[in-house]
DNA sequence: CCCTGATTCGC
DNA sequence: GCGAATCAGG
């Protein structure tokens, strides 16, 4: 794929919105984060907001090593969006279980996750209005492939034998 | 490990 | 111009 105008356009725009370039990459789709980073340097619009220090110098010899071509089928995660998207759409059915909220949504802004955000191991329990702006998903991390982290996991996946044979251990496991 | 962006350089 | 490989840091 190419970076026609409306492509480089919305790179500008998610770039600018401080996403960070695998997310830019999965949102155009056909592209590496790669890609992302270096039309974002020949375009002359990198460094973001950094607060990061002046760090360190990135200087690399770079020894003129012709890497063997390899060929690993460009396009594995491009569907990652859309099959997120699938995943959360089934929104956790909480039942009348109330003594487990609270501690819940307390998530660091700089941890939340935007629908952008997620990924294979992040939590994608749903938090506030999707109608509204402060809507946003736990993000914290979660087991690789387990939709979510293992505080919700335990909220979305209460144990049927659990329910009401034995519900102290539950809420204990719970809490 | 997972992720981030930065840089170089063969194509 | 493009982006994989590589580096460096969180």
């Amino acid at each position: 794929m190419s970076w026609t105008d409306e492509r480089v356009e919305l790179l500008k725009k998610l770039w600018g919105d401080g996403l960070s370039a695998s997310q830019i990459a999965g949102e155009l789709g056909g592209v590496t984060r790669n890609a992302v980073i270096g039309k974002v340097h020949r375009l002359g619009l990198s460094g973001r907001a950094k607060t990061s220090a002046p760090s360190t110098k990135a200087r690399r010899p770079r020894v003129n090593a012709a890497p063997a071509a390899k060929k690993p089928t460009q396009q594995p995660q491009t569907v990652g969006a859309t099959a997120l998207k699938q995943d959360f759409v089934p929104a956790p059915v909480q039942e009348a279980k109330p003594e487990v909220e609270p501690v819940a949504e307390l998530v660091p802004m700089g941890q939340r996750a935007s629908i952008l955000t997620l990924t294979e191991r992040t939590c994608k329990w749903p938090i506030g209005d999707p109608a509204t702006d402060d809507f946003y998903f736990c993000g914290r991390v979660s087991e690789a492939g387990v939709p979510y982290c293992t505080y919700h996991c335990k909220i979305a996946y209460q144990p049927v034998a659990d329910r009401r044979r034995d519900r102290t251990k539950a809420v204990a496991r719970a809490s």
